[in-house]
DNA sequence: AAGTGGTCTAGACCACTGT
DNA sequence: CAGTGGTCTAGACCACTTC
């Protein structure tokens, strides 16, 4: 899944043959500049990035400073190692979305999938608050998806996704298959990259299509998830909003 | 705040000269160490824990495997250095804590302190669930302390919270009293760390005591939070459910 | 066999903290 | 000033992966 030969990768990191002293320490340098290679889609998630001797080399430091950077970007799990084969660029961990507590309460029963259906797809102007969330012109253009998920036969919650419509144009089209994960798809169909995503949780009393597309009654409780969702460059790409059965919903921390 | 003087909390890590081969690398073993410590109470949060030479002689490794050991229970967020000074064990840091996500959905308005006022305060005999939670024999004596949070005037949430009465003996007295943040009073009174808690969050609808005291309709939603609250070798001191509105709550998360 | 990351060591120099 | 952690280097050896 490289996006350049191995040459071509390496050479992203020669830019710079000396990096300059700003305060900063030396493999603080370093991990910006594979940060920044990274927001900016140069390296994308999958990507196996120049092993550490080489990037010692390229980058005019010693091994063990770009082991202290890689080090570091490995703890934040922007990349992660495999010994014998090399480096990675992650993959973004949905395992991490607190949509996953949905349908665990139970018992304790792990790895439930929860299907997806869509029951509504089409492109329109978008609403204030959603043009607002998504940072584009009031009344732009957008897909709208709506997709009920369900265990077995039972409704458990609803999700409302908006996307510009220049990012996926086409995307309403019922011909298009929709998986359950729908970022595989914007990736392989667009070439947009999710990145990364922003949660927000709280509870509310259903509305009445909500309760009516789970099967509650008008005004029990739901749990409510916000996301935004990033692509390169930290330009929003959706924003979706999930609502789902309060109790089949529970959120487990741990502190510290 | 060190339980020992210095020879003491050095001798802490001297019992094993030169650390066994089981597998395990050296730095591990330095680090599963040290938690040890800390798990069983030799080593409390807020000690200063040897210098990183000085660990190096007395553990016979070298200072670099020391460091790294250090290092990563840094990232853990188990201990803390401050240049110049040492390495101390981390307090608990209940900023974590998804409590902290009431009252914040408002205007990014950062630190509105919750005053907490007891509502009720008794020792009896705790029912099933609390004392199966508690990890104690059915009909144990424990102490029950209710509170309700508001900021400002107006009520926001209620705190549910039961103590083994064997852990915590008077505290059901009206003339002890209660700081908003319990733990300081328990460590102060009892000698009690506290060291860990689990907490898990859900929504549902207000039962009718609780709307009272929040001032809500029953029936509407409420954010549950249950907590688990732990001492030295994992035992459960405190469990305790808060509930509140679900109107004032939000917990934002990123991926990744 | 060659290349990767993983472990462990040894030492130099710097920046911060207390006295 | 002495002691602490912070940075950076250099090199040896090991375990895993691929060819």
């Amino acid at each position: 899944m490289e996006t350049a030969p191995e040459a071509d990768r390496l050479n992203l990191f020669t830019s710079t043959p000396l990096e300059a002293i700003k305060g900063k320490p030396l493999y603080r340098v370093v991990e910006d500049h594979i940060r920044t290679l990274i927001n900016t889609g140069r390296l994308v998630p999958g990507d196996l990035i120049p092993s550490e001797s080489q990037l010692a080399k390229a980058l005019g430091v010693s091994p063990g400073t770009v082991k202290k950077a890689i080090t570091n970007l490995v703890w934040e799990r922007l990349l992660f190692r495999h010994q014998g084969k090399g480096t990675y660029v992650s993959r973004i961990d949905f395992e991490k979305s607190l949509f996953r507590f949905f349908s665990y309460g139970d018992a304790e029963g792990r790895s439930i999938r929860i299907q997806k259906t869509a029951t509504a797809r089409r492109r329109q102007p978008g609403p204030k608050d959603i043009c607002r969330r998504l940072g584009v012109a009031e009344g732009s253009e957008l897909v709208y998806i709506e997709r009920l998920g369900s265990i077995g036969d039972q409704p458990i919650l609803v999700e409302y996704s908006w996307w510009p419509a220049t990012v996926v144009p086409g995307l309403e089209n019922e011909n298009i298959h929709i998986p359950d994960f729908l970022y595989a798809l914007v990736l392989d169909q667009y070439g947009v990259p999710i990145l990364r995503a922003q949660e927000t949780l709280t509870a509310d009393a259903a509305d009445a299509k909500t309760a009516k597309m789970i099967g509650i009654a008008e005004g029990t409780p739901v749990v409510v998830l916000k996301r935004t969702t990033y692509t390169t460059g930290d330009r929003i790409v959706e924003v979706r909003t999930t609502k789902g059965r309060a109790d089949r919903f529970s959120y487990k921390t741990e502190i510290p």
